[in-house]
DNA sequence: GATGAATGAGTCTTCATTCAT
DNA sequence: GATGAATGAAGACTCATTCAT
């Protein structure tokens, strides 16, 4: 087995594990035992249970980002960016229950150093939303007086309480699909200059299922 | 002292201790300490550590969940009632910052036993929000294809994730009522049937390409 | 049991258990045993295992040093100090073997602090020797070109050696009061200013107690 | 790279990092950085790391006491030979210093092993003295009545008591030359039978710096 | 009830040693 | 012979919990 390997291997059984029973609750022995190698072999890796955990945000949001950020630049629409940005969202925590989960239950804990980290690739990965937002703005077609700031905490948290519904929950009560849509609506609703057609529908549309469909 | 006076020392010391270090970080000695308690005597009012976090959840949510219903007892309009909502919450949050980092961290870990709680007392807290859509949708002014499930998730988590900026970060940016407002607005929108022109709308525009269009 | 006795029987066990298998080779469980209490007790007395090394040399060299400046105290006679010093030194590690062989052997650490410790309180005892040697050239008996610096160590290291001797070897070849009376001599004999015939010179002095007595 | 060569090299790094850290705290990785090879090849130099710290007394002080005898067979005079043993031990530590502390330092370690080795190298080293001594009472230059065994052990601790000032100081009060000297000069005016400038001194004479240079 | 000294199970981490390459 | 990644036994130390006073 290569390095890259084994550094995989231990970062996949951390998830897992941390997944299961929590940082603190879960034990060095356990990660070692699911990822086959020997306790020691861990801290040829890392430098301690910690470092695991960091290492885990560092290189798993990364690749989150990088993602999501590529699958962006596709779209032009601010408003169809966000309902792809949210659609996206939910649908990498299905595929990455363990790491969401995760990142849910330790992102939070209140160390010093965990406190941080919400600052930096957390902090990059929200700010996806806000960009969204400053555009849609600078092109005439969000309200200018909504604050970036407040709406990416807000859709960001949305969607992160949903995801937390799908992660605790064994089975899904919505799919996937269903939330992402109905959650972008509500803020893409809150957020685009309303322009009317509703208000001049003069029937022969059946645009009236709403500015939701609209909107996109 | 009374025996209920003990007992409050301990949960308030308890969360003063929690938030400041988190609960797996918390040492009962330091609990302890706080209380001006002998160690010891904390098991004579809990029998664990863990129950004294159980015991925070149930009894300091118990109370605010009590308080946020009186409030909302006293309003008529359900989107006044959402709206009154966040401003209440937020202002919770801001009036009790240590509970509400423990809510915040501690509700998000993955034990078994936390689970549960967060499917008693705290399904109990977000369900007061899916009332008020339910209310509303029934008296016709909330669209009634949003799924109050959904928008149970969504509003408390926009709310909640705001929250966290509030907890962690020293010094605010925006105001409580400006968030309270701005993120209910969004919600709003996203919810009230469109009675007719927004307000800022004039009446000739062209607009009517559509935010379709636009919005792409 | 009383607080004192505990820190007490915690510091005679450590002693015997490093004593019997050196400081590195000494088990924090083994001193548990040999004390009679739990392992995680020694650490409400102590900081850790090295601190228990620590407190043995402050608190033992301590009474050692306070023993021998008292009883030397009684005495006038530079030379005749040097011969009770001599004689007080090895009936001390006669009876305080387990704590000779610690100081003998860790004093020798060279573990950063250990250096320290070496010149705190052994310093404090070897030069309780120069101060006899400057104390006999200020009286004019010994010779002043001596250097008490260099006489300290040299004295101090024989009868060091000495003990080694005896803690390392389990039968005893010489009895303290020969080696005492032997190594004492060598070095009286290299500092006195020769007042006079050997004691083998025939004369008739009656000074023939030896330099010995003539020291006094 | 000769075998030996890589004996050697890794019992010359071994020196230096045991000085530099203690055996216990010297870790078989740094010394096989410091010989720059592989942590595996040690071992199939030495059987373990105790090996090393062994193989370096076998050798290195079979080296001393070899070069020691030789200097010492040119000299005829016991007092002499005391004196140039004094100077020769001297600056051999202070050629040698990393060695020098290895030996004073784990030379004390109370494992049985060590012990053992005190009993044969050490003893050889060290019955140099005693020789001399035994080889002066013969030759009627040396009292009868000193214990060849008790003045070998005083005369040894002493030269040792300095070089462990020489080692463990960074910068050095006396020179080498001043402390053989002065160590030598004490322990040779213990024995040497006094020959006579102090028995029939006549008062005035000034031959009292005295035996010490009557002893060479 | 209240205390806080004592307990000892539990775990991260280290590092000498091995062995497949 | 040489390597260095992997091993896993071992131990210092922590801290929730107990219980004699």
């Amino acid at each position: 087995m290569k390095i890259a390997d084994k550094h995989e291997k231990i970062i996949q059984s951390s998830i897992k594990v941390f997944a299961r029973n929590g940082f603190f609750n879960s034990r060095i022995a356990e990660i070692a035992k699911e990822a086959n190698v020997a306790d020691g072999t861990i801290y040829l890796y890392f430098n301690n249970k910690y470092d695991i955990l960091v290492t885990i945000f560092e290189e798993e949001i990364g690749k989150i980002i990088a993602r999501v950020k590529q699958e962006l630049a596709l779209i032009e629409s601010p408003a169809e960016k966000l309902e792809r940005f949210a659609a996206l969202h939910l649908s990498l925590v299905e595929d990455n229950r363990d790491l969401a989960e995760i990142i849910q239950v330790e992102l939070r804990q209140s160390s010093k150093f965990m406190k941080e980290y919400r600052n930096k690739k957390f902090a990059e990965y929200v700010n996806i939303i806000s960009q969204i937002v400053r555009h849609g703005q600078e092109l005439g077609v969000f309200k200018a007086d909504v604050m970036p700031g407040i709406f990416k905490r807000a859709f960001f948290g949305a969607l992160d309480e949903m995801s937390r519904f799908w992660v605790l929950s064994s089975r899904k009560k919505y799919s996937v699909s269903t939330a992402a849509k109905q959650i972008s609506d509500f803020f893409i609703n809150g957020v685009l200059i309303s322009s009317g057609p509703d208000k001049e529908s003069t029937g022969k549309e059946n645009t009236n299922q709403g500015s939701k469909n609209i909107a996109k």
